[in-house]
DNA sequence: GTCTATAACCGGATAGAC
DNA sequence: GTCTATCCGGTTATAGAC
């Protein structure tokens, strides 16, 4: 699933150099500041050989989105372990997210920018980042099982890809948060995970039962179609 | 505005020249994949030239949503003065605009790019597309004031921007739709202004009021942040 | 001051030898 | 797995024409 094949010992070390370098070179100088020169130098390799482990620049930002996923994990497990409610729980992973991303905000929008596009490999959707995306639902998963909280079962099987639509707002909104320390978006995460808890309390209300089902629908359309088969009705295809 | 300070009138017709001939060429063979040097000998203009025109490749993109807007109004005008109630008002003006985008969605994914990359001047909440949002926003404050319906202050203060928010999350879904004749889309848009028409109706719901509130600071606060001061509590920004 | 052209630059990406 | 040489396309510099 990586961008080669196989890797020897001693290439997996000189890729894992590159992207290292150029992540702080984007941290740094900014994304289209960095030039792919600049990187190869940096990490002691030729222009051209660095393009045998990450065939095209972007693909240097997908190593930061799985970097990102496991600084995340690492960063909220102990947390995680000692919350109970679900609010609590969610807003420990979402707090943990942003920050985990925090010295990459300002070059935030370059490495999303690509997040959104249809067909591109580095889509949340998209097949190649099928591993890291199941990662994240997984863990999401946790967080739902974890608390005690239960739901009725079209909405307890869809939750995970729910809330990780909701993780994905949350980064989009982070991306586009300019106050200071992105002070906005911890606010909102307090906020948000309230609501969201509220809400699922409130599924089945009268009024909302058909609403519910139908967005449900969708929210399982969005995903299927950009990511291919995946869970609809509780069955995981886990990692 | 415009990318050039003054055009005389043989200018805005080279201008628009390049433009004509640059969506064709997107249509025809995708994003990338036209060159400027393609661009230019099509429109019958040295390549220098056009940058006198367009700054950068970018900015025949944003000629592209203006393009857009023109024609939605053109293609719902009539319809919309037939439909009285806000549901069908809405459904109007959300198929009109999947209509007029149709032959571009091949290459939409690379059209709408760069709109969700903060900062960039393709954002749809940037300064530079401010004329274009604001007309985009104000033609949805008409499909609301055309419906017989009333809402309560906070919320029918904020409904344009509610709904002009609806209408880009249209837009991507759209974008990411590979059924055929972005079917999936069509029915989307049946489905959800049912149930946004159904949700506002709901919005004094005892339990709904407060999330209700929460909302709408969060969104007028998105906004906002992002396209500066705008409409918060009824006063119009009007173009 | 409005418009147009040619030449060059720069950086992402590729070819192909070792 | 690594390199050098080269391509290609967006962008810029700059000189001049209307």
């Amino acid at each position: 699933m990586s961008a080669v094949a196989t890797l020897s010992s001693k290439g997996q070390k000189t890729r894992e150099r590159i992207l290292e370098v150029a992540l702080e070179l984007f941290q740094e100088r900014g994304y289209e500041a960095t030039t792919m020169r600049m990187i190869a130098t940096a990490a002691g390799v030729s222009l051209g050989n660095s393009y045998y482990y990450f065939p095209t620049k972007e693909h240097l930002v997908q190593g930061f989105y799985n970097r990102i996923h496991i600084d995340l994990v690492a960063a909220s497990k102990e947390q995680l372990a000692k919350a109970r409610s679900l609010r609590e729980r969610l807003r420990v992973v979402m707090r943990a997210q942003v920050d985990v991303m925090l010295p990459y905000h300002a070059v935030s929008g370059a490495l999303f920018r690509s997040a959104l596009t249809p067909g591109s490999p580095l889509s949340p959707f998209s097949e190649a980042s099928g591993p890291a995306r199941r990662k994240a639902i997984n863990y999401l998963r946790e967080v739902i099982d974890g608390s005690g909280s239960r739901f009725p079962a079209d909405l307890a099987a869809n939750l995970p890809e729910l809330l990780w639509l909701y993780e994905l707002g949350l980064v989009m909104f982070w991306v586009h948060d300019n106050s200071d320390g992105q002070r906005r978006t911890y606010e909102l995460i307090e906020d948000s995970s309230d609501a969201i808890v509220r809400l699922l309390g409130m599924a089945n209300l009268p009024g909302l039962r058909a609403i519910r089902k139908r967005m449900l629908t969708w929210v399982a359309a969005v995903i299927k179609e950009n990511a291919g088969p995946l869970v609809l009705e509780g069955t995981s295809t886990a990692d």
